[in-house]
DNA sequence: GCGATTTGACCTAG
DNA sequence: CTAGGTCAAATCGC
């Protein structure tokens, strides 16, 4: 989609940038504290103040960039679709020769892709899996998921989740193609809702990983499906992703985490990972 | 019995 | 040829 209109987006850089700049500076003050941590106290902001601040730069950030999209869709930061052709109708392959054992298989690249990391595989929506892959270079497997109104209303969305690596407390969720269906709840759109701060610190329990790659993702599917209106959307960071890259930036990314959040702010860390690989914040229109 | 999930096979893009 | 995405039979759970 990269629906943004450039009106729209430039008012918006503004903004954004101004929040990531005022953002910046927190982390610089706090890289200073960190240097030099017997510094005047009385004079500089502390660490938790500072991170309050950094994170909520994120998140206005994020806001804006999100509420800028009309009608719920969810923000895509710098757009995959470089190929002209990525509706896929040009398949270079000749159509499956319709073979008898397993049907017309086609494979969804580069259609409406975005990218989320969160604390919990469930979001708002319903989903059935369809299958599971050991991902090379990966400890866990990815788990595919379609959406359930696929056959009702031949709803085209689904999704993929794997846990991180580095983090397997999280959940690196990448939606693939737009809702057509109408009553499977409201868009995924996420950060946007009020709230989201109080809500983001969704039941993780389920997702503690087992020691089993294969049953440490499946285990935690169940609620994948009951999991209902709820607005539980945890709070994520959606970004671009057709770059085949990208989850390897993601990882790269956590591994620069230095910080240890205290309990009431952990919640963040995550979060700015989309704002960690560089090429997040390019616009595209 | 039915619907959901698991899992190995199949298929395609690169 | 390989890695990854999808299919569908087998299995599970209610």
């Amino acid at each position: 989609m990269r629906a943004l209109c450039p009106e729209h987006v430039s008012a918006n850089k503004e903004s954004i940038i101004g929040e990531l700049v005022e953002g910046k500076e927190c982390a610089s003050q706090l890289k200073l504290l960190f240097q030099n941590p017997s510094g005047p106290h009385d004079t500089t902001p502390s660490a938790q103040q500072l991170v309050a601040k950094i994170l909520t730069s994120f998140t206005q950030s994020i806001s804006v960039l999100t509420s800028s999209e009309a009608g719920g869709e969810i923000l895509e930061i710098s757009c995959n679709d470089r190929r002209p052709d990525e509706s896929g109708q040009s398949r270079k392959r000749s159509p499956p020769p319709a073979k008898d054992r397993r049907g017309c298989y086609k494979r969804r690249k580069a259609a409406d892709t975005r990218t989320k990391i969160s604390q919990t595989m469930e979001d708002e929506y319903e989903w059935r899996k369809y299958g599971q892959k050991k991902i090379l270079n990966s400890k866990f497997p990815r788990s595919y998921f379609r959406c359930t109104r696929k056959h009702d209303q031949g709803c085209k969305a689904v999704k993929q989740v794997q846990r991180r690596e580095e983090n397997p407390e999280m959940f690196l969720t990448m939606y693939i193609g737009v809702h057509t269906c109408k009553d499977n709840l409201k868009a995924p759109e996420m950060v946007t809702d009020s709230g989201i701060w109080e809500s983001y610190l969704a039941p993780t329990e389920s997702n503690k990983a087992s020691n089993d790659d294969q049953k440490a993702s499946s285990s935690s599917t169940p609620n994948m499906k009951q999991e209902y209106p709820k607005v539980d959307t945890p709070l994520s960071e959606i970004t671009d992703n057709s770059d085949p890259n990208l989850w390897p930036n993601l990882k790269d990314f956590e591994l620069l985490e230095p910080l240890k959040m205290s309990d009431n702010l952990d919640f963040g860390v995550d979060q700015s990972v989309g704002f960690g690989t560089d090429h997040h914040l390019d616009f595209e229109y």
